[in-house]
DNA sequence: AAGATTCCCAACCGCACTACT
DNA sequence: GAGTAGTGCGGTTGGGAATCT
């Protein structure tokens, strides 16, 4: 699937580039235009950015995502910060691959639940409902394709309930 | 070597819901 | 109750890296 965008950012490098795939913040060296001629900065977060918003963090805590550019000056809206922060600043998000219980328990919630992200996240520590939903995009809804037909009932009902946190 | 295609994931968009005035 | 702002969610897009031809 050849996409047939304009390039409107140049980065120096990528996420997928660093070591520590998903956690560099040395990234970009220039911008994506402001929306619509607006306001609000797009595309990938630089590292300045990033020290800004972990600063705010700090301080004030995360939340009132919407003063944020106020009480800073990250030319940001409320809802991009809030998204980089949950998504990849925040302690709490576990970076690197997914492990096989990990995915087993995606798997299992998914079943159950469908498409709800953030429900599933709520019960993998340390994973996004972002990451999840791209996780099961890329990886999983073909795998689970082919073990669905293999399910065991009873393996499977021990595990749901192990899942939703049932005894 | 180089162009084309695919993979992967961060970030954006639109909508829904809640809280506040 | 109506209007507005703030927040959260799922679907989708954009774009560099990796792989293929």
């Amino acid at each position: 699937m050849p996409h047939n965008h304009t390039k409107d950012t140049n980065y120096i490098s990528h996420p997928k580039s660093s070591s520590s795939k998903g956690q560099d913040l040395s990234l970009p060296v220039s911008v994506a235009p402001m929306e619509g001629g607006g306001k609000h900065k797009r595309g990938l977060w630089t590292l300045e950015e990033d020290k800004l918003l972990m600063e705010y963090i700090r301080e004030h805590g995360n939340g009132r995502w919407s003063r944020v550019s106020k009480i800073t000056g990250l030319k940001r809206g409320g809802k991009s910060c809030r998204l980089r922060w949950i998504n990849n600043l925040s302690l709490t998000v576990k970076k690197g691959n997914f492990s096989k219980d990990e995915e087993d328990i995606i798997i299992r919630l998914h079943k159950l639940l469908g498409n709800r992200w953030s429900l599933i996240a709520g019960r993998i520590r340390g994973r996004t409902g972002n990451q999840i939903k791209n996780h099961w995009n890329t990886h999983l809804s073909k795998k689970f394709e082919i073990k669905k037909e293999r399910t065991n009932p009873i393996f499977h009902r021990y595990h749901w309930l192990e899942a939703i946190g049932k005894p």
